[in-house]
DNA sequence: GGCATATGATAAGCAAGGCTTGTTATATGC
DNA sequence: GCATATAACAAGCCTTGCTTATCATATGCC
């Protein structure tokens, strides 16, 4: 437990690469109009057509209130789509409409740029162990994000 | 370049990893009234006391005008002081207090905890390893934040 | 020496993304 | 068949960051 200098920290490095991560990638998809909240939207009702609101801010860690404008947002922009759930007269489905799938494949796109050019002098499997090592860290603040 | 499920992407999990553990930071620094930004200030300026609030901003990536309002907090909490520059009439020197400085050893105990336990499931060279592919992710996107 | 330009701090105000609290409609469990 | 829980949403706040502009002081160059 040794109080390393900043730069040498997980809490730190972790913010770091956050923050030049959403930078890069709001400077480019702004181009197409999306932010980085949209993206991760868009990403996730790719995966999940037909989810509710509640399950796309459980899926995105934020409470339902916070999604509600991005999804306002996107469907403005004629990328989602709200339908009634007919097995619940309170809940409304989310899909995407083909615009907002191409979309989504641009923010793929997008992302595998940045980050293959930001790893570029990585090896693979040192590319790999990252992912690895991320997945473990993030698994282990599960609990993290309760009750907010 | 497949296009991974957004849970096994590095730029989703960098951006969830820096969630939770934002989260989990602002919960406990809360008690001692501390924001993230606050402590990443005092962190920077334990090191580099006397540093003025330009070389605050580009050490911690962001514009003057952002950490203004930190820099006004801390000042206000007495954790920090202002001191003119004598060899430059326009600079300010930013320091840390006494009291600035014992919530700065709050913070690397505050974040060593978070990160033992996020950790808890990792060998040490695994965690060595995570700490290692970050600072080269993090070096791999060092112009992406210029110019903002 | 003196002007053009650069730099440090700061004012004002905007935008994005999150939150809390509360309301309404509908489901659901006892 | 009522009490409680849940889905969407309204309103409005907070934080962190940004942009643009101002003013004072430094500094480079002729």
């Amino acid at each position: 437990m040794v109080t390393n200098p900043s730069d040498e920290h997980l809490a730190f490095l972790i913010h770091l690469a956050a923050k030049r991560l959403r930078l890069a990638f709001a400077r480019r998809a702004a181009e197409y109009g999306l932010t980085p909240s949209q993206a991760r939207a868009l990403a996730f009702l790719a995966r999940r057509p037909g989810a509710n609101l509640t399950a796309l801010a459980e899926a995105l860690e934020v409470q339902p209130m916070s999604v509600l404008r991005v999804v306002d947002d996107l469907e403005e922009q004629g990328m989602l789509r709200r339908e009634p759930d007919p097995r619940d007269r309170r809940a409304t489905k989310l899909s995407l409409t083909p615009t907002g799938e191409g979309a989504e494949r641009l923010v793929w796109q997008t992302l595998d740029g940045i980050v293959t050019e930001a790893t570029r002098g990585m090896s693979d499997g040192a590319r790999a162990g990252l992912v690895h090592g991320l997945k473990e860290l993030v698994a282990g603040m599960d609990g993290f994000g309760g009750a907010q």
